[in-house]
DNA sequence: AATTCCCGCAACCGCCTACAG
DNA sequence: GCTGTAGGCGGTTGCGGGAAT
């Protein structure tokens, strides 16, 4: 990308930045004002590069508040530690993700929720800081085309696999942790609906666990998070891009509300209803939503991911 | 052509944990 | 057990470039 071209160029770091430094409570400014130097911040030129890659050759990974020390490099350990492992570090693989490498990110984030530093051990060459950027870039992108923050086959795969661990911590009394856990989540998404009705965000109060292995035949055509009134020419583009298997025709969109529970709404069939009524269900039914007066809050319909 | 908006990305920040003294 | 330090991690910010208007 032209940014790695350029990085090169960008030899000095905005002046607030440096001044900023003096200021703030971080561990790199307590270094700095310590050692009674300034640190600096902001973009790493190519000399600041060549002298880092030069001391880790000779002493190694490791040790990073010592760099300061060592050489004429004029940054904190944090940051030295954070250019080698993002850039600088043999090994990385630059440039778009290949599909294979987002289809695994989605699964293990689907699994492991925002460990990044786990999900990117697992992507060699890849950093979490990459894959972090990379999911909340599409995240951001799809929470405002109404697309799923899954694939379909990969909500599948998770929910087969919630299924079968709590079906074993259910049935085994040596593991009832998990299921103990589940329950009370269930408990307390249930409460939570019941306390805070209407067009509110629809995420669980909890994170990281999944109560939808006890429903996961209902789970996918309830995991869309839909916002009215958005653009629904990028919706569309977005959707073949995202279910690639569907080219570009009406029904690859049509595909998407043909999950809803109710179709589109019909008195304006630009957005679609959110109206949800089921026997149980933890979602109010009879949700309206004005396109002129947004929900404050983003309307999220997320799997909460297994992290156990 | 100018302006605005959006996206991708690098880097920073704050918190947490591990570990040595 | 306490304290200080280093390193790791996840969230967030801010910038530059390109697309859209």
């Amino acid at each position: 990308m032209s940014r790695e071209i350029n990085e090169g160029n960008r030899i000095e770091a905005p002046k607030d930045q440096f001044e900023s430094s003096q200021n703030d409570e971080s561990s790199c400014s307590r270094s700095s004002l310590a050692g009674g130097t300034v640190l600096k911040k902001g973009h790493w030129s190519p000399s600041e590069d060549a002298i880092l890659v030069d001391y880790v050759k000779k002493h190694g990974e490791g040790n990073w508040n010592a760099i300061e020390k060592r050489t004429e490099l004029r940054r904190c350990g944090k940051s030295c530690r954070l250019r080698w492992a993002n850039h600088l570090k043999p090994g990385l693989k630059k440039g778009a993700l290949s599909r294979e490498e987002v289809e695994k990110i989605d699964q293990l984030h689907c699994k492991l929720g925002s460990k990044w530093a786990k999900i990117a051990a697992m992507l060699p060459g890849r950093t979490d800081n990459e894959i972090k950027n990379y999911w909340h870039t599409r995240a951001k992108r799809y929470q405002r085309t109404c697309l799923p923050h899954y694939p379909q086959h990969v909500l599948r795969q998770a929910l087969d696999e919630n299924q079968q661990t709590l079906n074993y911590s259910m049935s085994n009394r040596e593991d009832k942790g998990l299921g103990i856990v589940l329950q009370s989540a269930m408990h307390d998404s249930a409460k939570f609906f019941k306390a805070n009705p209407g067009p509110q965000a629809y995420s669980l109060p909890f994170s990281d666990i999944s109560f939808t292995g006890l429903q996961s035949q209902d789970l996918v055509s309830h995991t869309y998070s839909f916002n009215p009134g958005v653009n629904h020419a990028i919706q569309l583009r977005e959707t073949e891009s995202y279910f690639p298997g569907n080219h570009g025709s009406m029904a690859s969109g049509h595909a998407m509300f043909e999950q809803l529970p109710h179709g589109p709404n019909p008195v304006n069939k630009n957005v679609p209803s959110f109206g949800y009524s089921e026997p149980g269900s933890l979602i109010q039914p009879n949700v309206n939503f004005s396109t002129s007066s947004p929900p404050t809050g983003t309307m999220k319909l997320e799997l909460p991911s297994l992290q156990y």
